[in-house]
Order: structure tokens, then C-alpha cells, then sequence
RNA sequence: GUGCGCGUAGCUCAGCUUGGUUAGAGCACUGGGUUGUGGCCCCAGAGGCCGCCGGUUCAAGUCCGGUCGCGCACCCCA
């Protein structure tokens, strides 16, 4: 058989980096400008970690992760998502007696075994972040202030949307859950197959169903945001006002359901109409049992995380040019001396931190003068036997298309001022 | 897991309907046109188990079956 990787799986190519490079960055900073730390965790755990978290009765856990035995027989999974693992995390290290308040960011490859396609895959990168120990509502919007801002940073706050809803506690979700299964029993024959499933599996996704008569039906439907309970609506009440105080805007999406069990509260979206069928670049909430359920103190947190290759996909559509890496400078040589002056040339300029790029196989200097092309060289320096016996080189600006001849000190002054 | 579509040069694709010489194009690559000068142009070259296995046939890239792979959508999700 041919060699190839694994399905779902793919490499990111030296023409599609730079745009990651400045993506990723991007996130970074903006999880640095908030005050998150960022936290390294393994991409392998007991299976127990995910399972307690995510739940037990998802799609995640039910058929969609890596799992296989270690040699001790113990019950292994590749993470399918990150916030379970910085769970762990926080409670192992006890994190919670260092700071009331504990802002994290991670970022990794996620691993879930789904059939791929556009923009999904079975190994796939997110960066995520967590704020542990605050209930406050204005938590939630300042996760969210952060995620609008890096959008607007890498150009794309025209392409995406805020979507918000809440899914309540546990004081009013049980209820409103039971109140909406009385309903759609009593409707149970007019519901499509997979939604007379949902019934037993996941009743809150009827709502969010394509089919026509699931629609009509789910119109007269309770509403979880008609159903909250006094506490939860002031909170949601406050996150939508904190949004308002800084101009972010949003959609109310109460069909908004997720697919982890954690979450509680507060729940959104970033979605996009530009991607096809996988229309969420990020999404997270509130999930504040979680960190009780993983054996550590009542912790309320919010976090989020988003795929990066969905927002690379996007910024590509958007903005497809300028993300090249580019050589500054590209020397090419006539001649076995100049070939040995070239080499040490090429060292000397980069100690001054321009990107240089030189290739010593001998070939015409047509040849590498096409190669300075391609290289995207804003100039290329040109040594022969003239300029080895003088010691001066030749410059070629490759834009203006013009070159005059220059000595060492002038072309090390010119790299420090291409240093990017 | 289900459905639909697609596998021909490194990439994008034509050829398949109606089987018949050495299987084509564009881009990319190499060399030359210019003995030391890129892009545009011109010339030349290299590059193919036509995904794989089997069947039909005098003859299969082309028709049939299977298989593997890929893509999109459903489910679900970042």
C-alpha cells in the first residue's frame, strides 16, 4: 500500500504557514492582553477525564474518540477537546488556593473520529481559553470582548457573528428539559426519525432540526429563555448589558445547544456564513459544575474554544493574498571563488536579521536570478570576479529593477533595516 | 454510521457519450534564445502501472462488477 497519512488527518503546508503564524500570534496576544496564562497539557488521558466531563451519553464520547488500552490495560484517549484536560489540570494542581481568579490558554491538536469534510477534520488544532473562580457575568462578556477583539485583529469581525443564548442552571434547565419533553410527546408522530432519537438522546436539539415539520413544531415550543430561573435571567441580563456598554454586537440564538454536557448558563457562538455546512469558527459558555464534578471545589467558569482551521479557511476566502514568507535578500555568484564568498556572505547578513537565502548549485546566473524571483527577494546581491577583487558587490533592487554597487557596510546597514 | 459525486503528468483538467495508432492541454519544473541579470515572450526537454483487482472483447483510459482512496452533505461539531 501506498504510504499517505491517516484519514482526516493532514499537513500544513510551508505556503499556508505564514497565515497561521499571524493567526495564532494574533490569539496569543489578545489571550495575553486579558490577563491568561498559558497552559501546556498533555494530548493523552485517562479516558475517565473525558468521559465525566463532556458526558457520558455524547456523540464526543459515545463514538467519536481515540480510545485504546495502555499495557497495563488502563483506558487511554487521544483529548477531543481541551477544556476537560485544563480542568484536570487546575483541580491536580490546586490551582484554586494560588488565586480566587485563574485565567488559562492553551492550544493544541484535538483528536475526534468524525467523517471529515469541509473544515472538519479527525485531527484538528483549537486554542481555547478558561477563566476559573468567577460567577460574574461581566467574566463572561470580557471572554467574549477578547474573542470579538482578535476577529477585528485579523480582519475578520465583518465575516462572523456573535450568537448568545442561555441554558439556564440547575435549578430551571431539569424543569424547562422535562416541560419541553411533555411537549414534543405530545407531538411525537410528526417528528422526523432522528428527532423521535432526540427524544431519548438529546431533546433540545429537535429545536435546532432542518426539517420542515420539526420547524413548525418547534415554533409553538417552550423556550428555554422563557424558562429561566430568576437568578439566571439577571445574569443573562448582565451579560447582554456588559456586551451593550462596549458596543459588541450579538444575535439571541435560543436554538443555541451544545455538545458537551457541562455547560451551563451562558453559551455562544462565533459562526460564519462562508465556510458551507461548519459554520461555528468558536464557541463556549459557562460550565460551572464542571470543576466539582472532576473532584475539586465548587468552581464556577466559563471558557471557549475556537478551530483554527475553520478561521484559517475563513481569512483565506476573505483575504486571500499577503501571508507569504518572503526572502529580503538572495545572493547569487559567478564562479567556484565567488561561491565561497557568497557562502560567507550569506552568514554575515543574517547576523544582521535579514531573511537571506542563497543556493550554491552552481547553475546559471539567469537560473538563480529566477530563483531570487520566485523567492519573493525584495533584492538580490550579485558577487563575480569583478567584485571579488574589489571587495564590492552589486545590488539589484528587484522591484525597481535598477542596481548600483555597494561594500559590505552599506549592505549590512540595508539587512538591519530589512530585520522584520 | 447514511447519501451523492469524483479518481488520467507535481497541480487544475480534457479525452470516456459512440472501445481502435506513440494518451493531450494549461500551470509548475529543467535547459536554451542573452559567454554576468528575474518577471513578459519564443523554442526545446523531462515528467503517466489512465487508483487497484477482476470481467466483457480480436482490442479497455473509455463498457461492467468489486475494492481502496478523496470530496461534499446528513448525523454531530471547533
Amino acid at each position: 500500500m501506498k504510504i499517505r497519512s491517516i484519514k482526516g488527518f493532514h499537513d500544513i503546508l510551508p505556503e499556508d504557514i505564514g497565515r497561521w503564524h499571524h493567526i495564532e500570534e494574533h490569539a496569543k496576544r489578545s489571550c495575553e492582553l486579558y490577563g491568561y496564562s498559558e497552559i501546556r497539557i498533555p494530548v493523552l488521558e485517562f479516558t475517565e477525564v473525558f468521559a465525566r466531563s463532556i458526558g457520558a451519553a455524547t456523540d464526543i464520547v459515545e463514538k467519536e474518540m481515540y480510545t485504546f488500552a495502555d499495557r497495563d490495560g488502563s483506558s487511554l484517549t487521544l483529548r477531543p477537546e481541551g477544556t476537560a484536560g485544563v480542568v484536570r489540570s487546575y483541580v491536580e494542581n490546586s490551582m484554586y488556593t494560588k488565586s480566587p481568579q485563574i485565567k488559562l490558554y492553551y492550544t493544541g491538536m484535538m483528536f475526534r473520529h468524525e467523517r471529515p469534510q469541509k473544515g472538519r477534520y479527525r485531527g484538528f488544532y483549537q486554542i481555547g481559553a478558561e477563566i476559573f473562580g468567577s460567577e460574574a457575568p461581566e467574566s463572561d462578556a470580557e471572554l467574549i470582548a477578547m474573542i470579538s477583539g482578535f476577529f477585528d485583529g485579523i480582519g475578520l469581525s465583518k465575516s462572523v457573528t456573535l450568537e448568545l443564548s442561555s441554558l439556564g442552571d440547575g435549578e430551571c434547565r431539569p424543569a424547562y428539559k422535562t416541560m419541553l419533553m411533555d411537549y414534543f410527546i405530545g407531538h411525537k408522530d410528526e417528528l422526523c426519525e432522528d428527532c423521535q432519537r432526540r427524544l431519548d438522546t438529546n431533546p433540545l436539539r429537535i429545536l435546532d432540526c432542518k426539517q420542515k415539520g420539526c420547524i413548525e413544531i418547534s415554533k409553538n415550543a417552550p423556550k428555554m429563555l422563557d424558562n429561566l430561573c430568576d437568578d439566571c435571567t439577571q445574569h443573562f441580563t448582565r451579560v447582554k448589558e456588559s456586551l451593550d456598554s462596549i458596543g459588541i454586537p450579538y444575535e439571541i440564538n435560543p436554538k443555541i445547544v451544545r455538545g458537551l454536557d457541562y455547560y451551563t448558563r451562558t453559551v455562544f457562538e462565533f459562526t460564519t456564513d462562508q465556510l458551507g455546512a461548519q459554520n461555528a469558527v468558536a464557541a463556549g459558555g459557562r460550565y460551572d459544575g464542571l470543576v466539582k464534578e472532576l473532584g475539586g471545589p465548587e468552581t464556577p467558569a466559563v471558557g471557549f474554544a475556537m478551530g483554527i482551521e475553520r478561521i484559517v479557511l475563513l481569512h483565506k476566502e476573505v483575504i486571500p493574498e499577503g501571508f507569504e514568507k518572503k526572502t529580503d535578500i538572495y545572493i547569487a555568484y559567478l564562479g567556484e571563488e565567488a561561491r565561497d564568498a557568497a557562502f560567507k556572505l550569506a552568514y554575515e547578513i543574517r547576523s544582521s536579521g535579514a531573511r537571506v537565502e542563497a543556493d550554491y548549485g552552481g547553475k546559471s546566473l539567469k537560473s538563480q536570478m529566477k530563483r531570487a524571483d520566485k523567492s519573493g527577494a525584495r533584492y538580490t546581491v550579485i558577487i563575480g570576479e569583478e567584485e571579488l577583487k574589489s571587495g564590492i558587490v552589486k545590488l539589484r533592487d528587484m522591484e525597481e529593477s535598477s542596481e548600483h554597487e555597494v561594500g559590505m557596510e552599506e549592505l549590512k546597514k540595508l539587512a538591519s533595516e530589512l530585520k522584520s
